[in-house]
DNA sequence: ACCTGAACACCGTTCAAGT
DNA sequence: ACCTGAACACCGTTCAAGT
């Protein structure tokens, strides 16, 4: 059943989710550096060239597939927030930790794949990440009332650098390499610290 | 000039060193990503075979020349270190952010580079990335007199994540998209922090 | 207009063949 | 014993050719 061309056994919408759901099932199996586009290609019984006529390239897949991730871990931290006790933080650096570990290969992606320098970043790409932080952002200032928006900002953003430093370094190995048995515990302590630092100003 | 089996031009030991140095020069140019044994072989003038036969393989050599980095970013801390003001922790932090943004591609490379599942880490890995640590572990215990010496390894550990988290975010452009303009202030602030909030125990 | 798949220029790895 | 380089099994990207 070789040799068909323009096989309208999908519209290029459905076309699209099909190669963004096997190419998510793929990079969560295999991971950023076994991850290719010929693979998801020949699982979805496609061409290679289709990809490409349909995102425009390898970087371009990858930041979808990273887009979605971001949906993903949104998600996952809502879920966490409508159901958390008192201490919102705790629950966000919960979810932070608990996603990285439920979904490694997808998280990891996300910091594994860099943009070429020339190419610019989509905006639905921007945005997603923007909403993530934006999460933070809201139970932060809520832990920090009356503090003024512009430092809210810059230290949410400092307090996600923290915490993401400590989970790359417990997905990564690099913990458990330096003798370090409790990563999530050391993220929480440390984002305990910043915000009570922060408090009294 | 071609087929020479057993051209004794270099021993075994200039042979490594050829690698290493050649491979650092490129990996340096090019990136985790862009990088090649390949290219190496081309630009020494061996062929690709013999990198196997003196390395072993891809990740043998990424890990050596991680090693590498790994020596000169001690020494770059080290010289950091002796040339710094009464506050040693801020010359450290200045140390880890100068280090990688002078060498992003090398820096990176340390973080890009993942060792398969099944493959051991060389002991000359492990001791010269524990030394890194040590480093920074001498600075905590002299900031934090008094405190035991569990305590001091394990905030030691979380601290350099706290800084890696801030680095890795300012490098890889994760910052500039969420719009922060300081990424080392912020990472000194909150290290500041961290410190005087485990300085009372 | 859409999809194919050979062609191209790369990879890392292996190993029979040379000296 | 050491080094070579063709062979193999992969990549991403391009594009003439088919329907």
């Amino acid at each position: 059943m070789p040799f068909v061309a323009r096989r309208s056994d999908h519209t290029r919408e459905e076309l699209q989710e099909l190669i963004l759901a096997e190419g998510q099932r793929l990079l969560a199996e295999v991971g950023y550096s076994g991850f290719s586009a010929r693979e998801v290609a020949k699982r979805i019984g496609y061409s290679i060239g289709t990809i490409h006529n349909v995102f425009g390239g390898h970087d371009a897949l990858l930041t979808a597939l990273n887009s979605q991730t971001f949906v993903l871990w949104a998600r996952a931290l809502g879920e966490k927030l409508a159901v958390a006790g008192p201490d919102r933080i705790a629950a966000l650096v919960e979810g932070y930790f608990d996603f990285a570990e439920d979904n490694p290969n997808l998280w990891m992606a996300i910091y594994d794949h860099r943009l070429p320098a020339g190419m610019e970043i989509p905006e639905q790409y921007r945005v997603l990440r923007a909403g993530l932080t934006d999460i933070v952002e809201r139970e932060v200032a809520t832990a920090l009332p009356g503090k003024p928006l512009p430092e809210i900002e810059a230290l949410t953003r400092s307090l996600v650098a923290t915490v993401h430093g400590h989970c790359a370094f417990a997905l990564t190995g690099t913990f458990r390499l330096l003798g370090v048995d409790d990563p999530r515990g050391a993220a929480l302590a440390r984002v305990t610290e910043i915000l009570a630092s922060n408090e009294r100003a």
